[in-house]
DNA sequence: ACCTATATGATATTGAAAATCAAGTTCAAT
DNA sequence: ATTGAACTTGATTTTCAATATCATATAGGT
């Protein structure tokens, strides 16, 4: 992911935005972890690795991350935004199992083409989507 | 809607939940309004009827109705919940401006059908889902 | 009408996210 | 290397939606 490091230097540039210790530990940290993530956790982990990293300062620099392209939020059902890797890392929904809250990412052109259709029967020129489908995965199933 | 109101009252007895004033004008009210609420929006409405119902009062009967099956929060985009009718008003998905804020329904079968298809691929049994399409509605366009 | 469990309304509290602000840093110009 | 203006930071406060609390009021069976 050293690309997306220099994206987000080059975005920094762009704006005319500093680059900063906290900035680097904070991208790497996003980097470095796969999966959905609040704000919250992101703030542990990088903690955790630079105790003396403030709350302000994570979500700060998440909300540049989602601007540089790098990061993308997304609200599942709890009204708490999560953040996933966007770059190198095209457009998907969600399944989301609703006992253990495990993510899987999926793709499907068929739905995509629909959704396109739709919105221009109704005169929309749609600009982005998301889909979360909720149920219950395999284990847990297995589980009950 | 007369039966949306049978239908409320037979969940509060099933439940033993009484039957108020209050929850009758609000139930009313929701009824009333067409569209998609945040419950301060809901509040602002019920007050202009009967002003000493309060805030909490709002929330709480809300959340009766979405328990009672005449009431569905959604999502958007903006960590805000807002409450459409279900009852009567079947699945459907959600077409979102983001100028303006207009909400409208569609359905589609292709995609509800292709859901269905991808969940079961990933061992999910599917619950249910929710699709947000985000673009800019025709009015919108045509202003800028 | 009485009684008691439930409901109400005013208010306080929570939790996530954003705003504030003094002190600290970056980095380009010197 | 030093300087200084503009940007950042971290601690804290504020905001906003939503929930919890609690004393008082009320529904509805008796």
């Amino acid at each position: 992911m050293e690309n997306a490091k220099r994206i987000f230097d080059a975005f920094l540039c762009a704006k005319g935005l500093r680059h900063t210790d906290q900035r680097d530990i904070i991208l790497d940290a996003f980097l470095g972890m796969e999966g959905h993530f609040s704000a919250e956790e992101i703030y542990k982990i990088v903690s955790e690795k630079n105790p003396e990293i403030g709350y302000a300062t994570v979500y700060r620099t998440i909300k540049l991350l989602c601007d540089a392209g790098i990061a993308r939020g997304i609200y599942f059902d709890d009204g708490r935004m999560r953040y996933e890797h966007k770059y190198g890392h095209g457009h998907h929904d969600h399944l989301v199992c609703i006992r253990c809250g495990k993510v899987i990412e999926i793709f499907d052109p068929q739905i995509e083409e629909a959704q396109n259709r739709l919105a221009k029967e109704k005169g929309f020129v749609p600009i982005r989507h998301q889909l979360n489908i909720f149920g219950v995965c395999k284990k847990c199933r297995e589980k009950e």
